[in-house]
This record gives structure tokens, C-alpha cells and sequence, in this order.
DNA sequence: ACGGCCTCCTGACGGC
DNA sequence: TGCCGTCAGGAGGCCG
């Protein structure tokens, strides 16, 4: 599942190949993801240049002359540069091919996925209804302890809740909400309200630091998100907690608990998480 | 404003 | 071998 990291890293590895590129053609093979995929898309952008490749949240940000085209990769979705002649496989949705026969792929099994038009300039893109009330970026200066804190005032839902919730700040999946969680030392479960200043200066630097670690192993991938052979792999990442219920603690070995909050599987230590 | 639940979808997996 | 039920999961939408 595409965590922040994976989508950073799709953009930074298909930003040098497409970047500047002429588009020639927009092709939709099946328009039903999780919004019908803006339709004339084609008639738009044909002869068009892709200025920019940018990343917002979890969207991806295609910057175009007159507006952008936005990707989600939702739950299973992949984008990859690939040669236009590549016969389309099973949930190949869309293919954004240019002038110079490279195309940007979007493959997409679940379609959770999305791909859309907001047209106008990044004052617009943030008038967005889907961007207007967005939190920081987690990597961003923005986002930091006290933020975190004053937020959190009040607020009775569970903090791993909390840290994923995009209004919050943005970026927090599954998997790293556990991770970080586990970092700093705190128990999902806990009321956001009732978490001290000082530990949510501590659980802040542990989101960045479980980001910022994939993005860099990230990093040593990006070639995975070019060309045709297989599928993009995600990070194998050295995971404490996410799918390892039932096992040994990392820390202090007792075994780890899977509890659901908010139909989400949450694992953590009973004994270092309080 | 907040919290909780629903929904979209398909591959994977377990049981028989 | 195959069929069927079940489930995960990002995040917007909706309702109370």
C-alpha cells in the first residue's frame, strides 16, 4: 500500500523522465476509479508540456500550463515510465504518453486510485476542496510537537487516530502511525486529549524520522519505478510492530498486541506503550 | 467541530 | 482443483 514514502519516491523517480515532456496522448482504458477519471482529458492535453512533477499529502501533482492533473494511488495503485508500445496489462487504467514515445503509467488493481483535472494556478489547487483543509506536511518545519498538542486538546479520539487524520497532518499511514507510535513510546489507544506537550514533542520527531528513513531507503529503489519489468516493490523496511501481531517485542520481547481502532489493525507493545 | 461508521474494489487466503 | 466466504485498507462522505 502506497505510504507517503512510496509516493514521494514515484514522484522523484518519474520526475526526471517526464518532466518537459509533450504530451501526445491521454489514454483511459477504464475511467472508474474511486472518481470517474476527469473525462476529455485527452482533447486538454494534447501537445500540452508537463512543467512539473510535485507532491501534495498523498497526491501526486502533475503541473500543466492551464492546471494540473492529480493522481491518488489509493490502497494498490503504481505509476511507472514506461515505453508507450508496452502492451497494457490487466488494471492498466491510464497512460499519459508523449512525444517522445515514453508514457507515464498508471496501474491500479483496487482502484482506490484517483485522477483528475483542477484547473487553474496553486492558489486554486488550494482552494480545492480536497486540499483547503489539509494539515502540514510531517516533514515540513510546520508540523511539530506543539502543534500536535494544541490540536489534540480536548479531542477524546484515539491518538493513533489522531496522527492519521489529514486535517491533523497529512502523510501518516498505517503502517508508520504504528511504527512511530511504537517509537515514541505511546499506546494507540490513548486519548489524543490526554497526551502531554512533551510527549507529543517526542512522537512529532518519531513520524519524521520513520518518514524521513523510508524516503531515503526509497531512494535506493527509484529505479524500480522505471520500465517494464514487474511491478514497483515497496520498502522492506525493518518493521517493529506493523504485521507482527503475536510476536516478540523488539524491545523487551513480550508479545505484541492487535487491536482495531477504527477498522484499522493496530499493533503495539502493551509493556513499552502506555 | 468531532467521532464513528460506511463505502469503493480485488487479490489473497482459509476452509471444505 | 475449485468454489466460496472473508478480509484488508486510504480517505472522503455522511450522519448523529
Amino acid at each position: 500500500m502506497p505510504e507517503l514514502p512510496e509516493v514521494e519516491t514515484t514522484c522523484c523517480g518519474i520526475a526526471p523522465h517526464v518532466e518537459g515532456a509533450c504530451v501526445q496522448e491521454v489514454k483511459v482504458r477504464n475511467a472508474k476509479l474511486r472518481w470517474p477519471v476527469t473525462r476529455g482529458l485527452n482533447a486538454k492535453l494534447s501537445g500540452e508540456t508537463l512543467l512539473r512533477v510535485s507532491r501534495r499529502a498523498k497526491y501526486i501533482l502533475l503541473h500543466f500550463e492551464q492546471g494540473y492533473i492529480v493522481i491518488h494511488l489509493g490502497m494498490s495503485g503504481s505509476l511507472r515510465v514506461m515505453d508507450s508500445a508496452e502492451t497494457a496489462e490487466k488494471h492498466d487504467h491510464v497512460d499519459i504518453c508523449f512525444a517522445s514515445g515514453k508514457c507515464l503509467r498508471l496501474n491500479d488493481p483496487r482502484r482506490f486510485g484517483a485522477v483528475f483535472w483542477v484547473k487553474g494556478d496553486e492558489q486554486q489547487l488550494q482552494k480545492h476542496k480536497l486540499f483547503n483543509a489539509l494539515g502540514p506536511e510531517p516533514l515540513s518545519d510546520e508540523f511539530d510537537g506543539k502543534l500536535l498538542y494544541q490540536r489534540s486538546r480536548n479531542r477524546k479520539s484515539a491518538v493513533k487516530n489522531f496522527i492519521m487524520d489529514g486535517h491533523i497532518v497529512v502523510g501518516v499511514g498505517n503502517i508508520y502511525a504504528n511504527e512511530a507510535l511504537f517509537m515514541a513510546g505511546i499506546s494507540p489507544l490513548r486519548a489524543a486529549g490526554k497526551i502531554s506537550a512533551f510527549r507529543y514533542e517526542r512522537l512529532t520527531e518519531c513520524i519524521k524520522q520513520v518518514l524521513a528513513a523510508a524516503i531515503k531507503q526509497g531512494g535506493t529503489t527509484l529505479r524500480d519505478f522505471v520500465g517494464g519489468d514487474g511491478k514497483p516493490g515497496y520498502f522492506k523496511q525493518e518493521l517493529h510492530v506493523y504485521g507482527r501481531a503475536g510476536q516478540a517485542c523488539t524491545r523487551c520481547k513480550q508479545t505484541l498486541t492487535e487491536v482495531r481502532i477504527g477498522q484499522r489493525s493496530s499493533v503495539y507493545c502493551k509493556a513499552c506503550q502506555r
